[in-house]
DNA sequence: TTGAGTCTTTGCGTTAACGCAAATCAGAGG
DNA sequence: CCTCTGATTTGCGTTAACGCAAAGACTCAA
C-alpha cells in the first residue's frame, strides 16, 4: 500500500490536512531492512516515530542469554522510540526486522509542531499510547501471576487460533515461543508434550492441533 | 499544599491559564480516604484523572492469592484510569489508599476540551505517559529476566537507601516487600537472611542495614 | 546423495520457588 | 506485668524451572 494511504488510514495521521500528509510523505526517511536485521538497539537514543509500510517488525527485550519478544508490528502499525518524547530516554526494546520490510520514519522535529497545533492528532496518539499501556499491563500480569504453563497455553490459543480441531504446520520455532513467554526452548518443548499428555493438544515434530480448546483455556486461565 | 498550587507545579497543568486552573479547582471532586480504603477496583471502568493532594495512593494488581504493588503515588502526583482515554477500557490496576489521603479528581468531560485546545498540556501528558511506559518496561524486565533474588536486592537498594551503613527500622512488612517483587513473604524472609549470610546486609527482627552495598548491587545486577 | 547446519526431543541432575504449619517474638492495650 | 494480636522466622517436603548434552529429524545446497 502507498505510504499516503497508510497515513490516511491511521487514526493518528488521519486528522491531518492532506497537505500535511503529503508533506510527511515527502519528508519521510524510508528504509528497507532484511529479515533479521537490527533497526535499532536496546538502550539507543532513537528519537523517531515510524510506520511499517511492508513486512513485520518486532520490538524485543534482551538480556544475556535470553530475549523477550514483546509484540509484532505489521503493515500500517506505528511505533516510536521513547526519546521521541523524552530527551535522552533510551529505547527499552530493540527493533528487529522479522521479515524483509520497509519502514518510513520521521524525527521528532518534523512531528512535534504538528502535534502541538493539532489537538486531534495528540489525542489519537495518546489513545494509542494507552492501548500500548494496556497491552504492557497484560504482559506484566502474565509474568507476575502465571507460571510458564499458563503463559504457553495462552500463546497457543492466540497464535494458533486456526489450529482448533485441525492440524496446522508449526510455524513458530521453540526458540521463538520461548522468547515470547520468557523461558527456554526446552521448557516449551516439554510443556507442549505435557499438554498433549493431558489431551489438550496433539503434536508431532512438524504439525500441531488444539484438540480440546476448553481444556487449554482452563490451563491458561486458572492454573 | 493548596490544590491550586499543586496544579501550578505540575508540568501537565502548569501551562493552563490561571483562569483555567481556578476553574479546575472549582470543579474538582475532592475525596478523603482512610488508610487501606479502596478508591477503585481492578477492572472498573473509571474515567477519571486525579492528583494526590495529601497522603499516598498505591496502584496494585491482584490475582487470587497474590498481589503486586506497582508504584506509589505521593503528594502532587497524577494518575488516571485507562478509560479516561479509551472508552470502556477497564482499570489494569486497583487503587488503594496506602495512608489516609485526599485526592482531587476530574472526569474526562472536564479535561478533554482543555487537552484538545492546549497543545502544551497534551504534550506534557504524553511525556508523563512515556515516563510511565519506561517504568513499566523496567518492571517487566525484572520479571522476565531477574529471579526473586535480584528483584529483592534491587528493592532494598532503592527503598532503603538510607540504610547504607546504618541500622534503620524495617518499615515495610515482608508481605509488602513480597507484593512489590511478586513473591511470597516466606521467600522474602529467607532471601533476606541469605543476603545476611553473604555479608551484604545485617538484619534482625526489627532493624536492618546494608553493610556491603556493592555486594548487594552485584546481586541486583548480575545474578 | 551427502553433509552441514538447524530444529526438535529427551534424559539427567540441579537450583529456585513455593506452600504449609509450627515456633518465636515485638508491641499495643488493658 | 500480662495477654493478645499480628508479624517474623524456620523446618520440611514438593513442584517448577532450568541447563547441559546427546540423539534424532529435517532442509538446503553442493
Amino acid at each position: 500500500m502507498q505510504l499516503l494511504e497508510l497515513l490516511a488510514q491511521n487514526p493518528i495521521f488521519a486528522s491531518l490536512s492532506s497537505q500535511n500528509k503529503e508533506r510527511l510523505v515527502q519528508s519521510a526517511i524510508t528504509r528497507n531492512y532484511q529479515k533479521g536485521e537490527w533497526i535499532s538497539h536496546l538502550g539507543d537514543v532513537w528519537p523517531y516515530i515510524f510506520v511499517v509500510e511492508e513486512g513485520c517488525v518486532t520490538p524485543l527485550k534482551e538480556s544475556s542469554e535470553r530475549s523477550l519478544i514483546v509484540v509484532e508490528l505489521g503493515e500500517g502499525e506505528v511505533f516510536w522510540g521513547l526519546s521521541f518524547f523524552l530527551e535522552e530516554a533510551p529505547m527499552p526494546v530493540a527493533l528487529v526486522a522479522k521479515e524483509n520490510c520497509r519502514i518510513s520514519m520521521w524525527p521528532i522535529d518534523h512531528i512535534k509542531p504538528l502535534l502541538l497545533e493539532n489537538g486531534q492528532m495528540s489525542w489519537e496518539l495518546t489513545r494509542l499510547m494507552v492501548q500500548r499501556m494496556q497491552y504492557a499491563s497484560d504482559i506484566l500480569d502474565e509474568f507476575a501471576f502465571q507460571p510458564v504453563t499458563g503463559r504457553l497455553a495462552r500463546l497457543l490459543l492466540e497464535h494458533f487460533d486456526d489450529a482448533v480441531g485441525d492440524y496446522v504446520a508449526r510455524d513458530m520455532t521453540l526458540e521463538e515461543m520461548a522468547a515470547r513467554i520468557g523461558t527456554t526452548r526446552e521448557m516449551v518443548c516439554r510443556q507442549l508434550y505435557k499438554f498433549a499428555d493431558q489431551g489438550a493438544i496433539q503434536i508431532n515434530r512438524t504439525e500441531f492441533m488444539i484438540s480440546d480448546q476448553e481444556r487449554l483455556e482452563n490451563i491458561a486461565g486458572k492454573i
